[in-house]
DNA sequence: TAGGTGAATTGGAACGTTCCAATACGGATA
DNA sequence: TATCCGTATTGGAACGTTCCAATTCACCTA
């Protein structure tokens, strides 16, 4: 009495069964599925019928290994946790999905390894392009083997090294120092820049951008006021609890990037000061969250969802024609001013 | 002169060119990559040389074609706009990929269009499984449908119908209950209760339990407190200022869900009024935010990225034996209470 | 020496499509 | 009647794997 496995093993509907029941080859069938001029009205009624009556469903994986191609699109993204991604992968997927493509997704949790097997994981399933948002340290080799393997590869948000790949960010400097002309014209002298130092290209261009908006109205650069933090909401509220101990203490701060100024709201918050009267901040990214925080933030928005569309729009690009120049495309950030930024008691 | 398209055409490196260049068949190649115990070690390792000289690539389309099977794993994502959603995401993307799957990832956008036109894609694909988070009023026949297929399937968060599925999903109607109970023995008599009427389960199970607190307590319920507003950031602000409206004023209000509370708390900041001391406030879902608002807020914590990887986890179940039974699982939320939430004046 | 054993390897069919060259056929033309 | 034409359809090879049954070979045993 053995242990029959008589598991249903469910043989599925091809375009054989199709062709079969409708009376025509097999041929016909793939031409009907693909709505070619070349098949009779009628008999192209027929086949439908059988296609809907057996149920069958096209089966991409074949027929993407006989024409050796695929409809799938791999997306790496280094921190969901942080909605600016969240946003860009949305804009992404949804340009995407509409050229017809399917997105294979992976969120790396900025760890280089975990981002390494994921790439070569979409090899394997022959994506037929690529977006990536380097994980903090990529480097510039993964890129090249990437790219030699012809699979298009466009670039987000971090740019490792100018090299053969289509790349889209924003223009990190000219964004932060808006935001930090701003203080100052409101009148702050005391600011402070919040972020993680060493952390790569976009954080020197960001904090030069700071910088450059300092000197150019002639304001002292205090190495006190550069505050190292983590580049999370944790880290926003320990760079206010650095910030507030310095004497003479800052009346203002440059936040990194949103999560960063949203921990550093609740933070001043919780030490009895009112932002944008007491203190004033800004942040960079223009999520979606900062026209909703207590008070709404002032933000140096890139638009991270249209970002997103702009990277696929370039891939969709080089997939219509592989001739396509390479770009790099730098979107100029819109400083948003809200309640978070006014002027010094 | 004419324009000579002379595309690389990169025949890509199969099998048979690996077997070719260590002498040996495309069958023992085959085995040397899936590292089988049969396979000679010499024989190996020099297969593995020419993998590495020939730049060989595995092509899982094809692999995947013959065993009938795939390693991907479809997740459809409702609103990867909220937070709750896109930590969601992280934590099946995390649980599948380390149990080797990859993730087809698609976001409709609440629209039953688009999330129809993704099932069948992913169908296609041959998913081997698949996650569902249901856009409002998706019909249970799509549901009927997708089981049909025989692929296995977990529905997360919203549950449409009971039906032949793994569901994960949260504990509703306890949730809004402990945050309820919580104002009133905060002192809170007059709590109004934001959400969208008519939603579908998940509203009237969370409203059920608002509803449920009252009563044991007591108090009455007037309809002016329950406040019909959209699911978002700025219907947090709306439900406010129809809150602020009424005579006599609520104290307090319980969220359908942490983004609303945000608007909740942004909106009451521009009336003037410190949430948590002139105005009490909950939340539901726990996201990563609700610890660095201002103030933080007290919510109902239902642990979005371990959700996530429990619905992954029941999917792996299912996928590692067919006969696994079909499980229900609803997480015990737990109330968190921060600053948000304080006695009423 | 003949036969048996087990380990290592192999050739060919199959998976479900697409593509190409070939075919069938009804009607027009010479 | 023979030829040609255009339209609709078709059979078979190919895509790059996996699986199965079969083969090879060295060694052992009777």
């Amino acid at each position: 009495m053995t242990q029959q496995n008589n598991a249903p093993k469910r043989r599925s509907v091809t375009i054989n069964d199709v062709a079969r029941a409708s009376g025509v080859s097999k041929s016909t069938v793939s031409l009907v599925l693909r709505s070619s001029p070349l098949i009779a009205p009628e008999t192209a009624e027929r086949v439908r019928k059988s296609v809907a009556a057996l149920g069958y469903v096209y089966n991409r994986q074949a027929a993407d290994l006989r024409r050796e191609s695929s409809n799938m699109i791999g997306i790496v993204i280094n921190d969901l946790g942080n909605p600016f991604f969240a946003e860009m992968l949305v804009g992404m997927e949804r340009r995407l999905a509409d050229a017809g493509y399917i997105s294979l997704m992976a969120h790396t949790n900025e760890r280089l390894d975990i981002q390494e097997k994921m790439l070569t994981s979409m090899h394997e399933y022959h994506a037929a392009g690529m977006i990536l948002c380097p994980a903090f340290d990529t480097p510039p080799a993964l890129l090249e083997r990437t790219r030699n393997s012809g699979i298009p590869l466009v670039i987000v948000v971090r740019e490792p090294a100018a090299g053969s790949y289509n790349f889209v960010g924003a223009d990190n400097e000219r964004g932060t120092f808006d935001a930090s002309r701003h203080l100052i014209e409101q009148g702050h002298r005391r600011i402070a820049f919040l972020g993680r130092v060493g952390a790569g290209p976009v954080y020197d261009l960001r904090r030069a951008g700071f910088e450059r908006a300092l000197r150019e109205y002639d304001l002292p650069i205090s190495p006190d006021w550069i505050i190292n933090i983590a580049l999370t909401r944790e880290g926003g509220r320990d760079g206010i609890r650095q910030g507030l101990a310095i004497n003479p203490r800052p009346t203002a701060a440059v936040c990194y990037n949103d999560i960063v100024a949203f921990g550093a709201m609740s933070e001043l918050g919780e030490h009895g000061l009112v932002v944008g009267r007491d203190f004033a901040l800004t942040g960079f990214d223009g999520v979606a969250a900062t026209a909703h925080t207590n008070p709404p933030l002032t933000t140096v928005d890139v638009g991270p969802g249209s970002l997103g569309e702009s990277a696929a729009e370039a891939l969709l690009e080089r997939l219509a024609n592989a001739d396509t120049p390479l770009t790099r495309r730098l979107i100029e950030p819109r400083l948003v001013v809200r309640q978070s930024s006014g002027p010094p008691k």
